[in-house]
RNA sequence: GGGUUCGUGGUCUAGUUGGUUAUGACGCGGCCUUUACAAGGCCGAGGUCGGUGGUUCGAAUCCGCCCGAACCCA
């Protein structure tokens, strides 16, 4: 007996066993405890405070993939970081306190950073404790450390030995809000309704010509004109020179095949700059640079009468002023899409600045990302696009605060860039000087520190190499790929590209074996979940409802890796169903377990036990192929259909009779196999619900410790004769419990007899003892026809043996074999191998074996009996 | 505009080397207390597998086109 409450409580027991993973080291990493090793890297997500579902599914991906390779015997490192630096953060922490960066030290301000940061990431950590998740927190690491940070200097110190960090000036996308150049990657281009403005610009010694622009601000700025070689509207005219209006600047028109001759009049500006494009122009045709934005997005003094004007009151002075003085001939409403910054939606500008950046390698990234298996593998084409796309490279400097100082020193009097010795970091270039001392150029001592920090992707895309241990641990070519990146889709540009670039440049490695991308989560409506719509479901909203280990079913069950998920509250209810299916089964098993059921050795199996440890058998095998192939979702399944279908219902209702009144070693196979099947079903579901299977586990006599350091199960019952008997008597049992159901027969109503009819050779020798006591019947097995009227009706003919065989004319054989008398094709069977038919003139012959024939029982008078079909022949049952 | 993924009962979903009656869940209707479980069991209704054309003896599955959705990019 074991000691198992009444009922399934999953507050309680999710919150205790929370508690005690929390005091012990379950989820230790220990790589001396097996010579395998399996190596998680966990993205360290944005401290917003804020675990929402979309985490919940990935990080559930992560733990199911994790408690999985513990079962298997792998040592586990399952770390969990902080992506800590950055922008939203500053913004947060200047609203709160509200204040602007510059108010107070950047050290102050730094620290007020990592407070906030603490607290958020402490009330992410509470989400992720009450969801299962089992993180070795000894692990974590959080990239506002300074030995966090101090490692990303070290790899930017590493790169730039290597040539592939570089200062220089160079057009970069900016953020007038933020005031902070930003990456390609963080650019989002957004549509938006926009006006085309029609300009004349005078000819100088020429005719007059109208471009169309949607930013006369940048008029100013412009530096030349082009349009199509093709177009004849302008044959002749290129090299014509115009007077910009307003400016006064005399500029030349380019042919260039880049133009669109069907946008507005054929005739573009190019302005340094208005967008890639003209950045392309400029560099190609050597023009003149007029910068008119300054950082915080206003006009500048080369902007004239309308230096100062924020870009958007420019755009419409500006057109203005183009209209009184009669160069503006027409407007006219047009879609645009707007570069924009990702963190706050303003239109980006590209501004010509010094900054720092690292040195995109295509190949490299492609070659790694080659190496790298992606779960779904199409995600692979996305990083392919966006790296065969990238034109520009990796500007990493950022004028911020709260991120990692970027290593290196100006000498003020000749103008030398320094960078950090590895050994120097982490240091704050703001705060020290250099431990090179003099100026390797001019021997000066006066030093200005860097203040620009860097990309906290700089900091991010180096986990595969901080959770292997570098540098401390290891080298930089001792590097080898760990296992598995979890990764949503929405940033395989950024994370998974910066991740492959950075590990190959530092250690001509892929950074990981598997990347498993995981779709988004949406609410129940099937919208993505926004405050706006009222959709949102919250992790702990789900818990309180269900439980943890309902919602961890349901997000498994939600699709498969790669698809998005639908939030549904039904599949959470009908996991947590489960669970108190699970809950039941274990209680009804442990009601017949001892101490000395672990321990029964080689007990009298009979076929409906070597039945159900057959199907353990191919259960444990299947489901471990589909967790390696992180098919979550069909493993699950397999499971849950396992533990319902054939332990509870087919299973536990046919050995009952033989626990309750079965002799000592009858009772003692159905108790072993009984255990058998519970503990391996509570292992194997372990890593979807880790509380209530460490629960159960915990009232199971025979185990030891916790089930999350328990062993994947090893069923080696595989037996094909088993698997034919059990099928045969499971469905008899439950085809007689049907029949009772439907005819309003108490289950438990004794019969007089039950008679189970065969194919000739097909009986087998079956068992029918538990049989016998769960329909409360006595059993008869008959090979042959029962002695009642069975009349043939329809004749199946075996499409994937008739297709092959006649080809072209299976047709015509399928349509014969429908049209032939059933009774005589029947009788053809009986007297031989072969059945003929004839179709259109023609003869053809089949093999029996193709055909079935369909009967039906026709009643005959003054029989009392039913008369059940079943897969294997008939079934009758005597009341 | 380019690319990727997807479209299966009311809802969500399984099903890719083409093969007999298309899977399951939730919901819905009906019936039943059988010593683990009414948070259970049994039965039932409900699908022209987005549309269309093609390949094939045979298509949810392969191919073309169209419609619709989501995501990524320009």
């Amino acid at each position: 007996m074991t000691n198992i409450p009444d009922s399934y409580d999953p507050d309680r027991i999710e919150t205790e066993w929370q508690d005690d993973w929390q005091d012990s080291d379950v989820y230790e990493f220990d790589p001396s405890e097996s010579d395998t090793q399996y190596v998680v890297d966990t993205p360290p997500p944005y401290p917003t405070g804020n675990l929402h579902l979309g985490h919940g599914l990935q990080w559930s991906y992560i733990d199911f993939v994790a408690r999985f390779h513990r079962l298997q015997g792998d040592a586990v490192l399952f770390p969990q970081g902080w992506d800590c630096h950055g922008l939203p953060t500053e913004v947060k922490v200047e609203e709160n306190h509200d204040i602007h960066r510059t108010d107070v030290s950047r050290e102050e301000f730094r620290e007020m950073c990592v407070e906030h940061t603490e607290a958020r990431i402490s009330e992410m950590k509470q989400t992720m404790t009450e969801l299962g998740f089992s993180q070795d927190w000894s692990a974590e690491f959080r990239t506002m450390d300074p030995e966090y940070w101090g490692q990303t200097q070290s790899s930017f110190v590493e790169m730039a030995d290597d040539d592939m960090v570089y200062r220089d000036e160079h057009p970069v996308n900016w953020c007038p809000r933020c005031e902070t150049a930003i990456a390609d990657a963080e650019v989002e281009n957004v549509d938006r309704e926009g006006t085309l403005y029609y300009v004349t610009f005078e000819g100088v010694g020429n005719d007059d010509i109208e471009i169309a622009t949607t930013r006369p601000e940048l008029l100013a700025a412009c530096v030349g004109m082009a349009v199509d070689p093709d177009d004849e509207r302008f044959e002749g005219r290129v090299g014509d020179t115009f007077e910009v209006p307003l400016f006064g600047q005399e500029v030349e028109l380019l042919a260039d095949d880049d133009v669109d001759p069907d946008f507005g009049t054929g005739a573009v500006m190019i302005c340094t700059f208005g967008d890639k494009q003209d950045v392309d122009w400029w560099a190609e045709y050597d023009l003149d640079l007029r910068s008119v934005f300054t950082e915080d997005g206003h006009l500048t003094e080369e902007a004239g009468d309308f230096a100062g004007l924020s870009i958007d009151d420019a755009k419409g002075e500006i057109a203005d002023a183009l209209d009184d003085e009669g160069y503006l001939n027409d407007t006219e409403p047009t879609e645009q899409s707007v570069g924009a910054c990702w963190r706050c939606d303003t239109p980006i500008e590209i501004l010509s600045k010094e900054q720092w950046f690292v040195e995109v390698d295509q190949d490299l990234v492609l070659e790694k990302a080659e190496e790298v298996e992606w779960i779904p593998e199409h995600m692979h084409d996305r990083l392919v696009d966006w790296a065969e796309g990238m034109e520009w490279d990796w500007v990493i400097s950022r004028q911020r605060v709260f991120a990692t100082p970027i290593p290196a020193w100006e000498c003020t009097d000749c103008g030398h860039w320094h960078i950090a010795e590895r050994a120097e970091t982490p240091v704050d270039p703001d705060e020290e000087d250099p431990a090179v001392g003099a100026c390797p150029e001019c021997g000066s001592h006066d030093w200005r520190g860097e203040t620009d920090v860097m990309d906290t992707w700089m900091d991010s895309s180096i986990t595969p190499l901080h959770i292997s241990g570098w540098p401390e641990d290891i080298d930089l070519d001792e590097f080898e790929p760990v296992g598995l990146r979890p990764q949503g889709h929405d940033i395989i540009r950024t994370w998974a590209f910066y991740t492959l670039l950075r590990t190959g440049a530092l250690t001509d490695e892929a950074p990981w074996d598997d990347i498993l991308v995981n779709g988004m989560v949406f609410g129940p409506d099937g919208n993505k979940m926004s405050k706006s719509r009222g959709n949102v479901v919250a992790p702990d909203e789900a818990i309180e409802e269900y439980s943890a280990d309902a919602v961890r079913q349901a997000l498994a069950l939600g699709g498969q890796p790669g698809s998005d998920v639908q939030f549904q509250w039904k599949e959470v209810k009908s996991a947590s169903r489960f669970l108190t299916k699970l809950w039941n089964i274990v209680k009804f098993s442990g009601g017949h377990f001892d101490e000395d059921t672990p321990d029964i050795s080689d007990p009298a199996y009979r076929d409906a036990d070597r039945w159900l440890l057959s199907e353990l058998t191919r259960v444990a095998d299947e489901v471990e192929a589909e967790m390696e192939a992180y098919r979550f979702d069909t493993a699950l399944r397999t499971l849950r259909e396992f533990a319902w279908e054939d332990l509870a219902d087919d299973y536990v209702e046919l050995v009952k009779g033989r626990l309750y009144n079965g002799r000592p070693g009858e009772r003692a196979a159905a108790e072993k196999t009984l255990y058998t099947a519970v503990t391996a079903v509570v292992r194997m579901l372990s890593p979807f619900s880790p509380h209530v299977t460490e629960e159960i586990w915990n009232h199971l006599p025979g185990t030891e410790g916790s089930v999350h350091n328990a062993a994947w199960p090893e069923v080696d019952m595989f037996d094909e004769d088993a698997e034919v008997a059990g099928e045969y008597i499971a469905e008899t049992a439950s085809e007689v419990r049907a029949w009772k159901s439907e005819n309003h027969i108490p289950l438990n109503e004794p019969l007089d007899r039950v008679e189970l009819y065969f194919e000739p050779g097909q009986e087998a020798g079956l068992d029918t003892y538990d049989l016998s006591e769960t329909v409360n019947a006595p059993i008869k097995l008959v090979e042959g026809r029962p002695d009642i009227e069975l009349v043939p009706v329809e004749v199946d003919a075996d499409e994937s043996e008739i297709g092959p065989e006649f080809r072209s004319d299976a047709g015509a054989v399928m349509q014969a074999v429908d049209a032939a008398d059933p009774a005589e094709i029947q009788a053809q069977m009986h007297s031989g191998d072969t059945v003929t038919v004839d179709a259109a003139g023609e003869t053809y012959e089949l093999d029996a074996d193709w055909l079935t024939v369909e009967t039906e029982y026709h009643a005959q008078s003054g029989e009392e009996v039913a008369v059940i079909e079943t897969s294997f022949g008939t079934v009758l049952v005597y009341e």
